[in-house]
DNA sequence: TCTTTATGGCGAT
DNA sequence: TCGCCCTAAAGAT
């Protein structure tokens, strides 16, 4: 379930049950249990979201590095399972609880460790420090399409599969036009689109990208149907109608994801490379 | 009861 | 570009 907006609504929501007290700390799966261990009754102090890192910070013990990948889920409700890996617990009977399954990552770094993978990240449009023109300055001299782009973390952090397809929608770009041929007032409209979708995105917990004029009650349509949750003009409706104009949504394998556009709404440039 | 898929990312080739 | 890691739920058989 893991975007940008997730981990960083985990990092408040972990903050607001847990921080300030001492929490328990234990990894029934077994992978962290050394460190869940050393960190067992100590106080969670801060926690932190960069892109898709999320960072559980025990004062001088250092940080909980977590990252979800494809697959790993938080829960704060129900009875811990062999296959957590980290599970916190408040105190007393009834305290709050949340369960770490399936993370790609989940280590215990120093204070210097976490600096250095903020480091390797590219601007996040849900930090109010991000600078925009950081990732202007690769995107505009890269040869690489823009739907590669925006999945590089590196270049710009915390934009995942959804997020490329609906604000490529949004603002009618072909998916394979080369970054360099991206007009600046382009990008700052993208960025500026992000930081308002991922913002509601951490507000709601879920993603929302459709215009309110487009939504199935001003559009005279059935709600969409699907697990995923939020309303989205593209993403994962392959062969079904673009909303706005009725042509049928494609999809292709680009670098191992499967990435949806409208063939109308997002014509092909002359610029774009086809793979 | 299987196989497939998923909002990621890494390292080997 | 590929295989691989982690887990759960949906889909196919």
């Amino acid at each position: 379930m893991p975007e940008g907006h997730t981990i960083h609504r985990l990092a408040q929501d972990i903050g607001e049950r847990f921080a300030g007290r001492p929490v328990r700390a234990s990894s029934p799966q077994g992978k962290f249990a050394d460190s869940a261990a050393l960190l067992d009754g100590t106080v969670l102090e801060a926690t932190d979201a960069h892109g898709k890192h999320l960072f559980l910070g025990f004062g001088p013990l250092g940080w909980v590095h977590i990252h979800l990948g494809l697959i790993g889920t938080v829960a704060f409700e129900g009875p811990a399972s062999d296959t957590v890996r980290l599970r916190l617990a408040g105190a007393g009977p009834g305290g709050p609880t949340m369960d770490l399954r399936g993370p790609a990552a989940c280590a215990l770094v120093t204070d210097g460790e976490k600096q250095a993978i903020g480091a390797r990240l590219g601007p996040d449009p849900l930090r109010p420090d991000a600078d925009p023109d950081l990732a202007w300055a690769r995107i505009s001299r890269s040869r690489v399409s823009v739907a590669a782009l925006l999945m590089d973390q590196k270049l710009l952090a915390g934009v995942g599969n959804v997020y490329r397809a609906e604000v490529l929608f949004r603002h009618g770009v072909d998916p394979f036009l080369p970054g360099r041929a991206l007009s600046r007032e382009l990008w700052r409209a993208m960025w500026a689109d992000l930081v308002a979708l991922m913002r509601q995105g951490v507000r709601n917990n879920r993603i929302d990208t459709v215009r309110p004029e487009h939504e199935p009650a001003a559009m005279g349509r059935p709600p969409r149907v699907d697990d995923h949750g939020g309303e989205v003009y593209v993403y994962r409706r392959a062969g079904l109608p673009c909303l706005l104009c009725g042509t049928e949504v494609r999809t292709q394998v680009l670098a191992a994801r499967n990435l949806f556009w409208c063939p109308t709404c997002q014509p092909p440039q002359e610029a774009s490379v086809r793979p």
